[in-house]
RNA sequence: GGCCCCAUGGUCAAGUGGUUAAGACACCGCCCUUUCAAGGCGGUAACCCGGGUUCGAAUCCCGGUGGGGUCACCA
């Protein structure tokens, strides 16, 4: 049975990148008919919210990403907050010690930035060179009668090779000279990450660690832990980082890093999944777009990507578009209302005629957008009392002979029976030869003059929206 | 700097010893549309460098170079 789970640490919004983490064990755990696991890594006392956690877990169900055990739903594995688990990590902290695999470290931050320095001085490599790893009872005593509040160290063993067989890397080794002796317990007693995801994954029985890539550095000393306390090492997975355009890793100067910028800014969630999905894997075929459904019965491990990714905004624009354009309307009428409440163009109680306004406004405008967002400004020409004439509008509307033809269409108007938008349509079509000129002379300038630009929907749709009355007023308006 | 990862068009990416080196986004052009967009069709554009291995390397090996990650009482 295939368990897997995302570890946030709630330190901020869910961010693009995390989001994809768990967009992945998401789908590898649907894949498999697998446990998928949600877990909060709250032992940054400091930095840690429930804010932040909630929004983190708003984000994912915003996504559709949903989990059968963890936080919120509970599970018999729980509790699900780090936190709320300190007994356990003392437990087997005191095991490593009792065992030999770990010690009491009574150095202070100022101790060991001193040591940092010195070895920087000399030009060597900062890191902890082990002074506490056999101290006496005699000074340890004197340490405690100090009240110096100890912090409890793995001893890292000295020349071993730590292999990991890495589902997305292959096979990657690491030396253990090259790593320090870590701390797993903090002074204050609260675990540190390294140790605390060993102990959390292990006794929720993770069968498949599916991460992001810096997280590899930190295997090794994850897997000396495993061992220590004789634990069966899950399968590792790193998939690569997201880069920004910069090519280093997204972080908040690159703009919108988190799943609320990008729901704010009227983005679809299938959009962002498909997008985020695309991003560092492949399904090998030519077919771009994919429904949830689609990825989990697609996905596959061996389909990631080792290499690195850079957010391509203009591509999630076009996915975006495409959702925009190809979804239900009616899910899309109901995602933009938010947007026209905003911005008081619907009102927040809408009746049935502001609805069965806006869903022919958005029908007409959604083929413009590339976020929902945007879908106000297109429809503004539908909404303003006033009409704002765009200077090149105002060009097809100077000479008399123009306005002469404007003032005959707009008589004709109340004739369009039912105005519909097919009745439009023919109406529309037959009025160059009922009024003797050529099309150049009616359309454009009716455009100019029913909306003050040049561009927009389908003339049609235009009037369609606007009613006969709005339609003659707005012409006749120019004359006044 | 040590360690680790990575390297195909501007971007995302197929490709796993023999291909005219896919496809998508972006860009350009044409068509459609008496507008714009969307859509359709077409186009420009890539195997980081140097050595090997091989009859034959984008594909395998080694070395450079470049980029990234990580070296916390953060995760």
């Amino acid at each position: 049975m295939v368990r897997v789970r995302f570890a946030p640490s709630p330190t901020g919004p869910l961010h693009i990148g995390g989001a994809r983490s768990a967009l992945f064990n998401y789908l590898f755990a649907r894949k498999n008919n697998g446990v998928f696991i949600v877990r909060i890594e709250d032992t940054d006392l400091e930095r840690s919210s429930r804010e932040s956690e909630k929004n983190i877990l708003e984000s994912l169900k915003w996504l559709g990403i949903t989990w059968d055990e963890g936080i919120e739903v509970g599970g018999e594995n729980g509790p699900y907050r780090q936190t709320e688990r300190l007994n356990l990590y003392q437990k087997y902290a005191r095991k490593l010690i009792e065992e030999g695999f770990a010690y009491y470290c009574f150095c202070t931050e100022e101790e060991l930035e001193e040591e940092r320095k010195n070895l920087l001085a000399k030009g060597e490599m900062p890191r902890y060179l082990g002074k506490c790893r056999n101290l006496t009872p005699a000074e340890k005593e004197k340490y405690l009668a100090e009240g110096r509040k100890p912090t409890v160290r793995f001893k890292v063993p000295a020349g071993r090779t730590i292999v990991i067989n890495d589902l997305v890397r292959g096979v990657v080794t690491f030396e253990t000279d090259g790593i320090g002796d870590f701390i797993i317990v903090k002074s204050d007693g609260i675990p540190t990450y390294n140790f605390a995801v060993v102990i959390d994954d292990v006794t929720m029985g993770i069968t498949h660690v599916l991460r992001g890539e810096e997280h590899l550095s930190n295997t090794p000393r994850q897997i000396l832990i495993y061992e220590a306390l004789g634990f069966k090492i899950p399968e590792f997975a790193h998939i690569s980082l997201i880069l920004g355009k910069d090519r280093t890793k997204m972080s908040k100067r690159h703009g919108a890093t988190s799943v609320e910028n990008y729901r704010e800014k009227g983005y679809l969630p299938e959009a962002l999944v498909n997008f985020l999905a695309l991003l560092g894997w492949s399904p090998g075929t030519e077919e771009e777009i994919f429904t949830m459904e689609q990825l989990i019965e697609r996905f596959s491990l061996d389909r990631v990507a080792k290499n690195p990714a850079i957010f391509d905004l203009d591509k999630l624009n076009w996915i975006n578009g495409y959702y925009i354009r190809n979804s239900e309307l009616s899910r899309i009428v109901e995602l933009s209302l938010p947007y026209f409440q905003s911005c008081g163009y619907v009102s927040n109680n809408p009746t049935d005629e502001e609805m069965r306004k806006l869903t022919k406004v958005v029908e007409a405008t959604r083929e413009y957008v590339v976020t929902l967002s945007e879908l106000p400004e297109h429809a503004a020409i539908f909404y303003q009392k006033e009409l704002i004439f765009e200077e090149e509008a105002k060009t097809f509307l100077a000479e008399e002979e123009t306005r002469n033809i404007l003032r005959k269409i707009a008589d004709k108007i109340k004739e369009i029976p039912g105005f519909e938008e097919e009745e439009i349509k023919g109406f529309l079509k037959k009025l160059p030869k009922e009024l003797g000129v050529g099309g150049k002379k009616v359309y454009m300038p009716l455009r100019a003059a029913l909306t003050g630009k040049t561009h927009g929907p389908e003339l049609y749709q235009v009037m369609a929206i606007l009613g006969p009355e709005e339609a003659e007023r707005r012409i006749k308006n120019l004359f006044n």
